[in-house]
DNA sequence: CTGAAAGCGCTTACAG
DNA sequence: CTGAAAGCGCTTACAG
């Protein structure tokens, strides 16, 4: 019964089985073993066979240290962002993760503490590995600080908020057009018959969001009124206190909010103004967490995939650095409106509401309706 | 004006000044360099100082990888997990990060696909770096399966479900007591008045998860019937449809959930049912992720820091790999019921609500109470 | 197609 | 306290 000698043979193998010793083992120079391992065309298909063989009989992996230092391809990709957690880098991030790991390639993630000039050194040192490459996920102020410490010679991706006309992107970069989606989301809630449109954003730092701009561009393009929009953060408890200050004024029938969070925020602040949703007011989010669809009453919100935004983004770098692989501009994901129950018609002046008008469609834009939970 | 040459030396600096250029530079030999960057406490201090300063100059950062390589301190750790972005997972990743960076050490994350041995051993040999060490957050069975192909002679930290009195823990892991806290959580609805109380699971392959057993215990101690817990998964739309199958029975008055997801799933469930909550049935989550509170109504549930349940499994690890920083078990985070809205008294055969019993308090738990929000 | 050389940037003993 | 040696495991030219 040899087999479970065998088994633990490769499960307890001393970490050290080296190129060499795969050389010695298979009768070869060990330079042989590099070039198998590299996938060099020059090597005889019988001998590469055999090399082959015995790396996998004695478990052989090559060392990453000793590849990079020596010059070899390391494959792997760091991702500096300044959250992990939330929805949109969270989701970011596992999107990389998947595409990288698809292609072989290991990622490391560093996280920016502040905007700090000093702190944001420091995570661009930890991040450059000797023969790596980096993804930024730049949602906020902390990612786009990363750019003026950035050496010139690092392969570099990056995630950012669709940029306006005027802004030049870093080269190698992707984003969700942001822009057309709060604006459809907009005319969406105008459609349905409100006078106007509040907006609870996300945090902002170049004055206006994306997101806050095509609200904007929509109000104006239809003649309503733009109401002073109210900055929050990025969590529900920053919505649940804009919300408190919108849920005091009468004229609000309809707020388009930043992200889901802060969504829920706002409609748990109304529902403790006793402002019944979508009765009195209409709720709109951003995003389309999964629970979302979960909330009571689910959320009429705007789906945007950060996932397959990280996966493009890593499909970006890898032209940037693997074989060339893909060339050409990728598709990036496409954000799209997606109707629930919390947004509906205006309380009408004498109850009944007033029939909706037909909503615009957009080029670009998918809208998907969803009656039915699942 | 020389300020912004200076400056843009650099950060435009080449990425290869190496120990050699800085012994150069400071006149002294190499491997004087060396120790300085490690820390010997066999250099003098003026040389240290000379030479402290020309790193600077130089911008000099040591190659982690030559660094792995000649078998000196590496400073990294790779957290294994089969997910990075459900609450769990991803605050544990998170905390890992914070504790990690806070002593210098960069990670990696590697996500196992599957439980199936050729994805895990996959998994398993691309976490393994030269010189570095491992967490693995098995909070299921993949992470679980990582036990079977990990070499003995890699430092590895464990964030793992409660374990049973039978089962041994690997030997460096953390965990949170959620069987005591279930308990606790069970105990409470049963004080309320609820004759017995119903449980929607997180996935389980032992059996029972920690958290069931808890709720069976609470049930079995009152003499109360046990209902047959429901599988579940670890997502809303699981708790959806188990939520559907249990508001078709009236007996239901209160429902232990697994997590705050599965609690949100059952009350969307409930109230398409037309079974309003509190009044008609009572639910209770588990976790108590960042926006449990702004549910309508807002969620009861169980604390579970997760965040600070990753800080300390990286101070296991580092009590392994580190210069023995700080020694003996550290403190878990403990496991603490919040009570909000959701959960009341069973709806009385009157209509009127029978007065709730006294909760009994529980050792190691504490219990808080959120009248209002924040 | 395959072998022998040199070197990647560091560290750990070993001498002084 | 500080310098000279050897080597970590690989890769890229360079020869055959």
């Amino acid at each position: 019964m040899p087999a479970p000698a065998a088994l633990s043979e490769n499960s307890d193998r001393s970490p050290s089985v080296s190129i060499r010793d795969v050389a010695r083992a298979a009768g070869v120079s060990y330079q042989t073993v590099s070039r198998v391992i590299n996938e060099s065309p020059s090597v005889k298909s019988s001998t590469r066979q055999a090399v082959l063989e015995t790396i996998a009989r004695l478990g052989f992996r090559p060392n990453r240290a000793a590849r990079a230092l020596a010059g070899g391809p390391v494959q792997s990709v760091v991702v500096l962002t300044s959250n992990t957690s939330l929805y949109g880098p969270a989701s970011a991030l596992e999107g990389v993760e998947e595409a990288a790991r698809e292609v072989g390639f290991i990622m490391g993630v560093r996280v920016v503490e502040s905007a700090a000039p000093v702190d944001v050194r420091a995570a661009v040192e930890r991040a450059i590995e000797p023969a790596g490459s980096l993804i930024v996920i730049a949602f906020d102020p902390l990612g786009m600080a990363v750019r003026d410490f950035l050496p010139h010679d690092v392969p570099v991706a990056w995630v950012i908020p669709a940029p306006t006309e005027d802004e030049v992107p870093p080269k190698t970069s992707v984003w969700i057009d942001e822009r057309a989606a709060a604006k459809e989301a907009t005319q969406y809630l105008l459609s349905l018959g409100h006078k106007t449109v509040h907006h609870v954003s996300i945090p902002s730092w170049t004055g206006e969001t994306r997101r806050m701009s095509g609200w904007r561009s929509a109000l104006e393009d239809a003649g309503a009124p733009v109401p002073k929009p109210l900055l929050s953060g990025w969590s529900a408890q920053w919505g649940y206190e804009a919300g408190q200050k919108l849920a005091g004024n009468p004229k609000v029938t309809a707020v388009l909010c930043g992200n889901d969070d802060i969504a829920l925020g706002v409609m748990r602040a109304m529902h403790e103004a006793g402002r019944p949703i979508p009765a009195d007011v209409s709720i709109v989010g951003f995003d389309d967490v999964p629970y979302a669809r979960f909330y009571t009453p689910a959320l009429t919100t705007v789906r945007q995939d950060f996932k397959a935004l990280g996966k493009v983004c890593f499909a970006q770098l890898l032209s940037l650095v693997g074989p060339s692989r893909q060339a050409g501009r990728l598709e990036y994901p496409e954000a799209q409106l997606v109707i629930r129950e919390s947004a509906g018609p205006p309380p009408g002046p004498l109850g009944g509401p007033p029939k909706p008008r037909k909503a615009t469609p957009r080029r670009a834009m998918k809208k998907s309706s969803e009656k039915a939970l699942r």
